[in-house]
DNA sequence: CTGGATCCACTAAGATACTG
DNA sequence: CAGTATCTTAGTGGATCCAG
């Protein structure tokens, strides 16, 4: 194999890892969920509130698939009525934090770049 | 405006931040569109070829959503026909790269530490 | 060759109601 | 309280044909 084909398959090596990452934390609720119980919010109900827009459905879906990542952790309190369940945050769901920065950083560059300058985030009402 | 206030405003606006990045980055195409400008495919068809399993449509209309970021030039190099159009990378789409970086490396470690450990990563073949 | 236009399929997600 | 079930909707992307 020579070197530009060595190259071309680190290139999609490193795509495809961009992508699960994509994968896991990417979508319209999943980092909005993990910053919410990080920051305090624990119950099922509480998190409801907390993240304005989301649906019991969808916050169901998104927990379930953070706790097989082990971003968060499902901890049931008793198993008597009233039923406690807790979402916990896990030390390894903070490794997100460094993606969260680079990603809030270039995201707030970009914005002082492109706003006024057209209308570039443009149907993205902000 | 207490603390705590401060302390969630900013948070909210950090994951804006996140959210604007996610919008002009996220996607299944836009990083490999990218990628492909940056390695050296110029071309529409080129493109195309490179890219595979993308549409003629789609990439016309990511081209042109990255166009508009700035993420990539695109250049007309003769209004006689064969009407020659080249994309063509920018500085600033090289400021990506650091994103794809850290990104690319959390999904790596991820993908280690729940591969075989289970179906994490299910429902996405890889 | 470079796309635009049209039509269709798939999936994410919202609304609402309901169960243990 | 902690979800699940069902229905519906909106956005994204694929396929195909067509025009400059």
């Amino acid at each position: 194999m020579k070197k530009a084909e060595l190259k071309q398959t680190e290139c999609a090596a490193r795509l495809a890892a961009v992508e699960d990452a994509m994968y896991v934390l990417g979508g319209k609720w999943k980092l909005r969920i993990i910053t919410a119980v990080v920051s305090g919010y624990h119950r099922f109900n509480e998190l409801q509130r907390a993240i304005t827009g989301i649906s019991a459905r969808v916050l169901s879906a998104e927990l379930k698939s953070l706790e097989l990542n082990e971003l968060v952790r499902r901890e049931v309190k008793a198993d008597l009525t009233p039923v406690v369940v807790e979402y916990l945050p896990t030390e390894y769901g903070m490794t997100v934090k460094e993606v969260v920065s680079v990603l809030g950083n270039w995201g707030l560059k970009h914005k002082k770049r492109i706003t006024g300058k057209s209308a570039a985030l443009i149907a993205k009402e902000d």
